[in-house]
DNA sequence: TCAATCCGTATGTCCGGACAATCGAACTAC
DNA sequence: GTAGTTCGATTGTCCGGACATACGGATTGA
């Protein structure tokens, strides 16, 4: 009786455009992408060996190999030596990414609304100062914002910002996100030192957020840089548990 | 009056051993990286081109560049086409790991403690059968222990295991990490999906980490893949958000 | 029957070279 | 003086090849 093919060599349907821009080792690693992502390639499936794939396709093995190890990188591929490069099995979608919350939420289908209570400019406190890499009392932006999914508050969400980095338009705050705003204003975001935890309401934050003083809630604190090492924005959010939690994946780095 | 040096381009003292079975771009990678923490490449300064520096340590031009890309994922250095690659600025010191609470507190200096509650089998309930991707009433593991620190209960962790992945010893769980031994047991961690969240403490949950009723904890639930995509693990954890919260470092992918 | 060994296969590492794209500064023209 | 242009410097992309290393199955031996 024959071994049953449990692990079979797909051979898919692959083309580059050389007289394309798009960098030839982009193009295959997007069209792999998209054919796990469509089903095409199944998990646990192997790729076929690399030199064959370069043959078959016209490129040189290294550029076919940096197409595979972007997707290794993702998660979506795992190499073994002497075995091949298979599908992960596991259903991950996307690695954790610096996420807004209006971007979320807007993924999620929901319809994201922003009240932007305060937008206006004080002197750095302590914290604040600290945390922008900046001297105390010096000018900085504060806004605060109150977001809502279907009508109902989620979070209250204050940030600062060193000054002169952006205009903050109100109006424009509450069409978009602040991560928005950043990138179209050409800042590379780049990193951000994070910090969850939770707490009981506040007396004020309880009555912005529509629940009882005490309430659990979930907090945030948030740093971001961009790619000069430049603090850009420093976000002190709090989120109604029952509303919102943080779900992401994670891969391990070997 | 000169222009002050702002970015200046430092030469360092490298070698590889190319004797070692150590591959050459990680031995680079490993000595520019301790280079930075050490700060003998400060921040804004840039590293060479990358053609001189491959003549000067002897390597080709394609390995220097592996080892510099590697630091360039970690978020250590950024490329700039036309100017070089400089350390950046801010103090990116570690990337989001899957990490697992007793390290945590181990590297933190706090000299962890576990008391190991319930150690048995059990029928896996839906939730639980639905994370670990096998059939309900399917007979999986489950544990519960208490983690201290400095004497003080901080996190009550709740798992459940595959049954026949590893043999659940409660003095071992007592003595170190259940990732660890995870790792130890041959099992290659990949992916983590998680969700962090908050709510008020049960009456039994209070009992257990010495908390009034109603009081705020912050919750994790997570379910961990190896890399041929098992569900390896299903944790519910409830941390003390006093003791206790998530910090961690971000990097964008562009 | 079972264990140790061999061997094919696929990825891992490394080389040397070539040209393209982009950035920044120096230079030129108005 | 200012704006546009040129040009050197540096990384980005791509090639073709070579050898090392590890995994897994087949073969061989006890």
């Amino acid at each position: 009786m024959p071994k049953p093919d449990v692990d079979p060599t797909v051979t898919l349907d692959l083309r580059v455009d050389r007289s394309s821009p798009v960098p030839l080792y982009f193009q295959l690693a997007q069209q792999l992408e998209a054919a796990i992502e469509h089903g095409s390639l199944t998990p646990g499936s192997l790729l076929g060996n690399e030199i064959e794939l370069a043959a078959r396709l016209g490129l040189s093995r290294p550029t076919v190999r940096q197409a595979i190890q972007s997707l290794v990188d993702k998660g979506l591929l795992v190499r073994r030596r002497g075995v091949g490069t298979q599908v992960v099995h596991s259903q991950v979608k996307r690695p954790l990414e610096l996420s807004s919350l209006y971007d979320d939420l807007e993924s999620a289908g929901q319809r994201p609304a922003t009240n932007v209570l305060v937008n206006t400019v004080v002197p750095a406190s302590a914290e604040v100062a600290a945390a922008l890499g900046v001297a105390e009392e010096t000018e900085v932006h504060r806004i605060e914002r109150l977001r809502l999914a279907h009508g109902e508050p989620m979070a209250y969400l204050t940030n600062h910002l060193p000054s002169g980095l952006l205009d903050l338009d109100t109006a424009q705050l509450e069409a978009t996100g602040l991560y928005r705003l950043m990138r179209t204003a050409g800042i590379t975001l780049h990193s951000a030192r994070q910090s969850i935890g939770a707490r009981g309401a506040t007396a004020a934050e309880a009555e912005r957020l529509d629940e009882p003083e005490g309430a659990p809630l979930l907090t945030m604190q948030r740093t971001t840089y961009d790619d000069t090492g430049r603090a850009v924005e420093f976000g002190d959010h709090i989120y109604r548990p029952t509303r919102y939690s943080f779900e992401f994946q994670l891969l391990v780095r070997p």
